[in-house]
DNA sequence: ACATTAAAATACGTAGCAGTATGAAATTAT
DNA sequence: ATAATTTCATACTGCTACGTATTTTAATGT
């Protein structure tokens, strides 16, 4: 960790900037995939060598928790925001909409959610990134369902939905959104998609709900 | 390729199995992701040698598209032949759910979508592989909006949605579906998310549809 | 000035991978 | 029996990857 606010230190300075690393190995996971670029690639990419890099991070399993940990806190904010700001569940649902559909890749962003893609990859993860991946799900589907706990106290949820099965189907819609943007699915097409989806919270449809839904509990 | 019907040709006879390899490559494909094994692990787990598998197959490429397509005719068969069935709406829908809802677990079967994740893979496949794949996601939405057309056509389903727009939904449900019940979602939970989203096929909900749908055209 | 400390960069070690050269083995043709 | 042919399995080449040993460099302390 840097240590650059106190005494000079003793040693030779560092030179290596953590955050233009940092920045590197987020912009190069989430465009080539965590399995897809290596180490010795992201270092050419940022223009710095491999002992450097280790001495920062740790290990290849340090640097992509690192890099997954700095996505979430930065391009996935906005979300868990939206969700915990306690909006009218219209309002909320309008917000959640924009970010979805933000043109990313006019924005200069790649397509695709870090997020995503590492919670289903099959492939050899680290133990830290693993978890990091899957500590930040479970986070995210507790908060769909506590949003959505509240828009059903408020009345502007329908109750014959099981809460959690609508924190799934969010959680889904806005992840197929983002692939469907990946797969290059215009905007407009991208559009409907996800509001057809978000259809099925809307009108009052108690009995075809309760038909679906009765057979369970 | 095999040619053991014939006359029995003139050198060596052939003890290496295609059918044995391409059953062992397709479940390690579906198993850990086509850029998650190597045809060397392929050949230790196959009980064969690498240059039989590189005689029968050409390269890796040839070897990825060979199990691609065998699972595409296996494995996806049943889901194209509900889209050209040409059954009731309800009942091809009813097929349709029945196929998503597998319990793949507990038919020995591996999780996920081998052909969705070749689809969504950011790595570097080979030309064969990528094109196998493609032409597959393209017939399928093909035959998707073929199928919704037919619906329409015969009053069995909502004119208001556009056709493209339908079908890239449930190809997205789909596949949405999959990737629950590998995530290790329950059954039951499954069942309820697949069935919520068809909901926006089933009741009358013109003026919500209307109003979604009128902005664009 | 000189020792000490810490970070820098080069170069290395080991392992796994795609793909192939090579020689042995098993068959048919003469 | 011997030549021809085809497949087999071992061993190899070249490459890239993760991670580290080693040496050089730039600073501080005495």
């Amino acid at each position: 960790m840097s240590n650059n606010t106190d005494k000079p230190a003793r040693g030779r300075p560092r030179t290596l900037q953590r955050e233009h690393v940092l920045k590197i190995a987020v912009e190069s996971y989430w465009t080539d995939g965590l399995t897809g670029v290596s180490i010795e690639e992201i270092c050419r990419r940022a223009g710095v060598s491999k002992p450097g890099v280790y001495r920062e991070f740790g290990n290849e399993d340090g640097l992509k928790q690192a890099a997954l940990e700095r996505y979430q806190s930065t391009i996935l904010a906005p979300l868990a925001d939206i969700l915990t700001d306690d909006l009218p569940f219209e309002q909320a649902l309008r917000k959640l909409t924009d970010f979805v559909l933000l043109d990313r890749k006019a924005h200069g962003l790649p397509a695709g959610c870090l997020q995503v893609t590492t919670c289903r990859s099959k492939q050899t993860l680290g133990k830290r990134t693993r978890e990091s991946a899957h500590k930040f799900s479970d986070q995210t589907l507790m908060g769909l369902e506590q949003w959505i706990d509240r828009a059903k106290s408020k009345g502007q949820f329908a109750v014959e939905i099981p809460t959690r099965t609508a924190a799934l189907y969010v959680d889904a819609q806005i992840a197929t959104a983002m692939e469907l943007q990946q797969q290059g699915v215009t905007q407009k097409e991208l559009e409907r998609v996800f509001k057809l989806a978000l259809t099925v919270f809307f009108e009052k449809r108690r009995p075809i709900l309760d038909q679906i839904f009765s057979e369970f509990v």
